[in-house]
DNA sequence: TTCTTAACCGAACAGTCGGTCAGCCAGCAA
DNA sequence: TTGCTGGCTGACCGACTGTTCGGTTAAGAA
């Protein structure tokens, strides 16, 4: 079933499994902190091999964070996120949105810390704040509905919504002891209903 | 009514006024991305002038991620934290840590980006922990106590409360038009009574 | 004036940074 | 066997890194 597609030429790395190692690399000791001759390291080849594979350091970032934005807006363009009752959408948005981090986690990562240093940062950051419109816009509308509440602003809304979604990169680990499924759920439960007994 | 202290030697920068810059700028362009020259430029001194008030950039840090680790471990010791039901001790630390986040906002931002690089930023992941600790026990507690909803478990809901909390830091800025009051309600509506309208 | 205190400068240090270049090497296909 | 493709090496570059050191400058106190 699985088609193994046979490579010519040297075996060795190919850009997929070389920027798998290298984000993980940058996640632990962040993209700044991590210097090529380290990640030429952890591969096992020399510095000038990477070079083989990708043009510079910031390409390996825009590779990266684009793979973690192309997951994000995916979720936007779903027709469960574009048609019905707006805090449906809204729901289905977070629930997606959670799916994306988990299955993407590593770029995702890598994108929640950009910081805005270089062009390839800036450009990740614009997209990023993109995204961010869109669900505040669905916030407001939901809100007008009458669906959520109206005495927290949709803006904040949104910020402390995907605060908390974005945390997950800080601590879930898809091997522990809880489920994407059961993530998406306590993160939808809390956002909406809140922590306090029914 | 300003106390006035005066200082002695020639007037420039002193170690508290060195170091709100510094941590602007560590929180701009990263702690690693942030060299001792550029820090130089910023403050309009010489890059050998820095080492007369702090002899490393690393004790830079440590002084930054100290306040605000400070400031949170003060909040634990205060009466409210540790007497009364467990629920309203734990709104009680969720509201007096959003205080902590806005009043030393650079500082806290700081510290929840450290990575764990070296023996400063170990360290103050270790302390950092050890607070996640106290607020996950106060979780249980309040779950035990029948108060808080049984179907997410302790961990999880700590961590998705502070992940949401420690957002904050992301797009909080004290100037804009949001009060420190209000904010912190926003963050206990959302996550005690949740978003949906009543 | 002189002493003390505190902040600062300029030049240099050894090491590390991202990146380049010319060429070598392993495997498949013809 | 040969050609081609894709992956890799090793030596190197200029710029920049955090840090050190000996000397200097500006202010209040004596």
């Amino acid at each position: 079933m699985v088609e193994q597609s046979i490579r010519r030429g040297r075996p060795g790395y190919d850009l997929e499994s070389l920027l798998a190692i290298a984000v993980k690399l940058f996640n632990e000791r962040g993209y700044d902190g991590t210097s090529m001759e380290e990640l030429s390291r952890k591969l096992g080849i020399t510095k000038s091999a990477i070079y083989h594979h990708v043009p510079s350091k910031q390409e390996l970032l825009r590779l990266a964070v684009d793979r973690a934005l192309d997951g994000l807006f995916a979720v936007t363009l779903e027709a469960r996120s574009q048609e019905g009752r707006a805090i449906d959408r809204l729901e289905h948005v977070v629930r997606r949105s959670v799916a994306v981090l988990v299955e993407r986690l590593p770029f995702v990562t890598l994108l929640l810390r950009v910081r805005g240093n270089t062009k390839v940062e800036r450009a990740a950051l614009a997209r990023r704040r993109e995204f961010d419109q869109l669900v505040t816009d669905l916030v407001q509308q939901a809100a007008d509905d009458g669906d959520l509440r109206s005495d927290i602003d949709p803006s904040t809304t949104s910020r402390l919504l995907f605060g908390m979604i974005n945390s997950v990169i800080e601590w879930y680990r898809p091997r522990g002891d809880i489920t994407q499924d059961a993530l998406a759920d306590a993160v939808c439960t809390l956002a909406f209903a809140g922590l306090r007994a029914p």
